[in-house]
DNA sequence: TGTTGATTTGGAGGTACATT
DNA sequence: AATGTACCTCCAAATCAACA
């Protein structure tokens, strides 16, 4: 990833970054000395580093999002994969281009045998923070949404499954942790996304309850909260978005996009690709094809 | 060898379109 | 307008590969 050969190149350790996305998060783009916060507030860097970061960051994720960053030779596209299944415009026939890769699919275990097992791409932390960010604004469940805004470089199906992990291993935190893991991270930035309790009911008491599944599906599905309400936020993570984890990345994530970038930089989600227009909120998109 | 992470698969509910 | 059918999306579990 070129966010990552550019943290390379400058040495950014992760405890930098994790500082420098903290600091970000806390100093708003129109507080005063903004850059001298955060570079106080990121031990060993320099404010002219701390710009330069940000603008690498900021450039790459506007790569990202505008499609201009190729993407890894990821199987999961071949044929355009997440976002063809869910793309899933003209609803009925859409499938037969063979793009109806995603769960409709299954069915055959074949596939395994035509071709290896594969491999897996591993998340890097730039994309994890990126799920955070849409796992922030989108709530549990609407993966499409994050992946078409934020993970871009992720299907929606790859995000499920990502989340599926990144929650049971938050529920085993308390535990003896062993590992490290990317899901170590748990904010994007001074705000704890892992408050919004898990995904699936695996452990945690709501959503576990016995049919548990279903359920909880069912709140995180409906978009029907009236409008002005975290309409994925609020029922899905019982947290409403606009709330404390507003924060997180600076500012409230679906407001008129600033140029307020992800990690404290402008989220990905804004269509920083599509004009000045104000976060066209997925709402249609992420729920009308079903 | 055990743990972690990614992928695959199965099942189920909801929605849109087509037909009567 | 009501009913039926097909499709889409999600959750959860199983499986496999890589790593410490």
């Amino acid at each position: 990833m070129t966010v990552e050969e550019a943290v390379d190149s400058s040495e950014w350790s992760r405890e930098q970054d994790k500082a420098f996305e903290n600091a970000l998060a806390t100093y708003p783009e129109d507080s005063l000395d903004r850059w001298e916060k955060i570079a106080a507030d990121v031990p060993g860097k320099t404010l002219k580093e701390i710009k330069e970061h940000y603008e690498l960051l900021e450039d790459d994720v506007n790569r990202i999002v505008s499609g201009c960053v190729p993407l890894p030779p990821y199987n999961s596209f071949e044929g355009s994969t997440g976002h063809a299944g869910d793309e899933g415009t003209g609803k009925k026939g859409s499938c037969h281009l063979g793009n109806c890769n995603n769960d409709s699919n299954h069915g055959s275990k074949n596939s395994r045998s035509d071709q290896e097992r594969r491999k897996g791409i591993a998340w890097t932390e730039d994309e994890h923070r990126l799920f955070l960010l849409g796992l922030e604004k989108y709530g549990k469940g609407d993966w499409r949404s994050i992946s078409r805004n934020f993970v871009v470089t992720r299907t929606p199906t790859q995000v499920a499954s990502h989340a599926q992990k990144y929650f049971i291993r938050l529920n085993s935190m308390n535990k003896d942790r062993r590992r490290s893991s990317i899901h170590d991270i748990t904010s994007v930035g001074n705000v704890d996304i892992a408050s919004q309790g898990p995904i699936t009911g695996q452990s945690n008491g709501a959503a576990a309850g016995g049919s548990s599944a279903k359920s909880a599906k069912q709140t995180s599905r409906h978009p029907a909260s009236p409008p002005g309400v975290g309409m994925y936020g609020a029922p899905t993570i019982g947290q409403p978005i606009g709330g404390p984890l507003v924060s997180a990345v600076g500012r409230p994530v679906n407001l008129p996009a600033s140029a307020h970038m992800g990690y404290g930089v402008t989220v990905p989600g804004a269509p920083m690709n599509m004009g000045p227009a104000t976060y066209p909120m997925p709402h249609s998109t992420a729920h009308s094809h079903r």
